[in-house]
RNA sequence: UCCCCGGUAGCUCAACCGGCAGAGCGGGUGGCUGUUAACCACUAGGUUGGGGAUUCGAGUUCCUCCCGGGGAGCCA
């Protein structure tokens, strides 16, 4: 018999008397002449029940059939006449698919911890909060797409591997094909015949591609050699990066608005209740977040203002608050949890602390970037204006004494048709992280790669 | 890398001033005609993260290493 998805049973209209499905048992309960089990397929939150008693075939095997085994189910789908549940299958035919020994398989039918759970990553997703959260990011995943699609963006894929240690942002990976602790890794006789490290980021491969194709987008793995170790850094972790050709500040940070504003409504429709698990489990104000999210425009506020309000808080902070200095940590939590209570952007940075690609404002001391903060995950989007003038991009490569032969062809896109564009980079485990109220970056990640950490 | 907290049964945690290592859940066995965090009874389960030191005696104090969590820096 072909297989029903526990998702589509549960939704069912009316009875049937002949159904299959196939999942993992969650829990049982006995009585004395029959038991009930509740299956879980991982195709939706809930899980079905089954009683099955003696005139099911296989109910011998029931025994056996406890917490984690894997079996299918045959039989009819009725009315359920206890509470709880709206339809329930009354089985005809059990098999044990794969059984779980219950001594040594690690989940119980209770609450683990985080940490925990942690360990058993490759089991983890059987859980109902993790299995929630893959299926949203998931759904989320594909919004991203829905969202440039409907946009008319390209969906660009930018290499993984690259050359260029002059990206910047961040410490990059060494790749080799040399044996460990050979003479000539990244050197002339290694695969390249020159350094690879992993991308940091797609921006510069999607700019040129922006200035041909008008508005692109790339969406994949980004890595990160930083040691740090802290709830929101993962070493491997997804960035969504647009790039928008014949655009400034404002069209960047109109495009930041709209793109989380589409995120945040998917979340509340689409994922419902894999949501629900969240506000009820993880934390009791996601669902009112993202209400706020949806409710009125973002705030934005220059930086020069961001610091004012900083000074004129009257906090005592730990940093030092003046133009010209980035904002600490405290510094971005108390503008979007104390001032704004919001997602807040902060725009027009002092060029010293920005990377030399952003755009040169006419003022001589700042930059056409901005950042947006949100309460708890912080910094959740960095984008600019691209410096798109060649004099004003060459002399500030100059500046800062970067190599400015390995960026060739990057002044090339200046050189020939250069036009304004702009673009931004989203962190999207940090996406899930305010979605779902998760606040660690590991539980938002299958297999989450950080400093000290690479299991399964 | 720095600062703080923690590591005790499969899991979550107790154990007072240094004095016999415990509970709940989970597991096993038995019971129960509709359960749903099922319920009731019984039962097994420990090198207290590793190593060293102090002491008549260390889960508890000291040193050191390992692992986990939180904060900072850096960033998305």
């Amino acid at each position: 018999m072909e297989r029903t998805k526990i998702k589509a049973a549960l939704a069912s209209e009316s009875p049937s008397d002949a159904i299959c499905i196939k999942g993992w048992v969650r829990t049982r309960r006995d009585a004395k002449d029959f038991s009930f089990l509740e299956i879980n397929d991982g195709s939706c939150l809930a899980g079905i029940q089954v009683v099955a008693d003696s005139a099911a075939e296989g109910f011998g095997l029931v025994r056996d059939m406890g917490t984690g085994a894997a079996v299918a189910v045959s039989g009819a789908l009725i009315a359920s006449p206890g509470k709880g549940q709206k339809w329930e299958i009354r089985a005809t035919r059990l098999e044990l698919i794969g059984a779980a020994d219950p001594e040594t398989y690690p989940l119980q039918k209770k609450r683990h911890s985080d940490e925990f759970l942690r360990q058993i990553a490759h089991l983890r997703p059987r859980t109902n909060k993790y299995g929630a959260l893959f299926r949203i990011r998931s759904s989320l995943s594909l919004a991203i797409h829905d969202f440039f699609a409907a946009r008319g963006f390209v969906y660009l894929h930018t290499p993984i591997l690259t050359g260029s240690d002059c990206e910047g942002a961040g410490e990059l990976f060494r790749v080799t094909a040399q044996a460990p602790c050979s003479p000539g890794t990244g050197g002339a006789g290694d695969f390249f015949g020159k350094p690879a490290y992993l991308t940091v980021s797609g921006q510069l491969a999607a700019e040129p591609f922006a200035l041909a194709l008008g508005d692109v987008y790339t969406f994949g793995p980004t890595f990160r050699a930083e040691k740090s170790d802290t709830p929101r850094h993962a070493a491997e972790f997804w960035m969504v990066e647009p790039e928008m050709a014949f655009a400034d500040l404002t069209d960047d940070m109109d495009m930041a608005e709209a793109f989380l504003k589409h995120l945040a409504a998917h979340a509340l429709t689409a994922c419902k209740d894999d949501l629900e698990l969240f506000a009820r489990f993880v934390d009791t104000t996601v669902l009112a977040t993202l209400e706020t999210f949806l409710a009125k425009p973002f705030a934005r506020l220059p930086y020069a203002e961001a610091i004012d309000i900083l000074r004129a808080s009257g906090k005592n902070f730990e940093y030092p608050v003046s133009f010209g200095l980035d904002l600490q940590t405290e510094h971005e939590r108390h503008l979007a949890e104390v001032h704004v209570k919001g997602p807040v952007l902060v725009y027009d940075y002092p060029k010293d602390i920005k990377a030399f690609y952003m755009r040169q404002n006419d003022d001589g001391k700042t930059v056409a970037a901005m950042d947006l903060l949100v309460p708890r995950v912080g910094e959740l989007i960095g984008g600019s204006a691209r410096e798109e003038r060649l004099d004003v991009l060459t002399a500030r490569i100059t500046e800062l004494s970067l190599p400015l032969e390995a960026y060739g062809w990057y002044l090339d896109t200046r050189r020939f048709g250069s036009a304004p564009h702009a673009g931004f980079g989203l962190g999207f485990e940090r996406l899930l992280m305010m979605i779902t109220g998760v606040t660690n970056i590991r539980d938002v990640i299958a297999y989450p790669r950080a400093y000290n950490q690479l299991e399964f």
